[in-house]
DNA sequence: GACATCTGGTAAACACTGTCAAGTAGTGAG
DNA sequence: CTCACTACTTGACAGTGTTTACCAGATGTC
């Protein structure tokens, strides 16, 4: 007398699987007996393992531009830098599902037009307009947003994953603001608006 | 007749098969079909899985590594961007192979004593040292030379690894530059040095 | 030369995996 | 009552990593 499998619970459990044992560990089989169901009976709500993972990976793009609701009302600067720490924060609390998002190539939505609803594109959409406002509010050097925008993230998603690689290195925690703090002097603002300069 | 199956032509083999068609398509079974031979057999050269495909990651550090020795005989400054550039360059050119090097957990080594010949190290300590020079020599801002190293790491495999999630992003490959360009600049850089600015 | 030993490999098997084809309870409509 | 449909199960196929037991052939010793 269980819920009646629908994908949605598929996916959730799934998702749970994986931030408790990483994505590699995933077995379609296990999810299916983690919902009391043999393996396929999941067919009916999911194409294949790669679909299924899709699914969880797109959830974790969901949550992930949720969490960018935090710098609503920011200054464009102050967004910026909410934003990117943010980022920073998913990344190292839900390192198997970032890791997850970010494997191979699922990340190419962003520029992808048949995906405009996919919340990597969300995410990215919000940080690029902090980006032109803060340009014309002349907080950072005028240039092409876009660019700016896609060094911001390479350089977030940078330290993110140097840190994942690496834990203890970013022991004190230094690292990103350091980042942020190199990237935002380095394209012009004043750094004054990162808090914790060194 | 064949030659008599060591540990390092089983790695070769598996190193070509993972830059043919990526480290989730290797299958043991494969790379001992592809030899010649039963899959049990590498058991005497290879502990399992893992182990091999760490030996690939690791021979993968030992080429990036190699590459830096372009960099030889250039000043600080003009090293670090060699430097970035030939990281950026092999993740583009060995793209399969790169993933694998980073996949997980293993650029732990980066700072793990008991590795120390580890070709991860071995570019690390490299690029670490063109920082202390630049620092010495004035062309960066003062600072910890080891927080820097670590932040210009993060951006140039940030952007590495962007690229590779979304190809077509760098079409122009003006984003190294870019972010080169302003990583070097927030350090305190005389931006002249970067060449190619905008 | 005959015998024991050791090496590098094979065969078979275990416990898994993703996926497909066919079959089967249960349910609602006509 | 029967038909059709949904939601699931059984069973199977081909493949995986890994272990155990075995075997041929080279090697070294008497």
């Amino acid at each position: 007398m269980n819920e009646p499998l629908s994908r949605h619970v598929i996916v959730a459990t799934a998702l749970s699987m994986v931030e408790a044992h990483g994505a590699g560990a995933l077995s379609l089989r296990g999810v299916a007996r983690s919902l009391g169901v043999t393996a396929p009976a999941l067919y009916d709500h999911v194409d294949s393992k790669s679909d299924l993972l899709r699914a969880v990976a797109e959830s974790g793009y969901a949550d992930l531009a949720g969490s960018f609701e935090s710098s609503r009302g920011l200054g464009p600067l102050d967004a910026m830098v909410e934003n990117a720490r943010q980022y920073f924060a998913f990344a190292m609390a839900r390192r198997e599902l970032f890791s997850l998002m970010f494997r191979y190539r699922p990340a190419a939505i962003v520029l992808d037009v048949d995906n405009e609803l996919s919340g990597a594109t969300q995410a990215f959409d919000a940080s690029l307009a902090h980006v032109v406002a803060a340009i014309e509010a002349g907080l950072l050097a005028p240039g092409d947003p876009l660019e700016l925008a896609l060094v911001m993230w390479s350089a977030v998603h940078g330290v993110a994953t140097v840190c994942l690689l690496a834990p203890g290195l970013n022991a004190d925690g230094r690292l990103v603001d350091q980042v942020l703090h190199t990237v935002l002097r380095g394209m012009g603002a004043s750094v004054t608006a990162v808090g914790g300069a060194p």
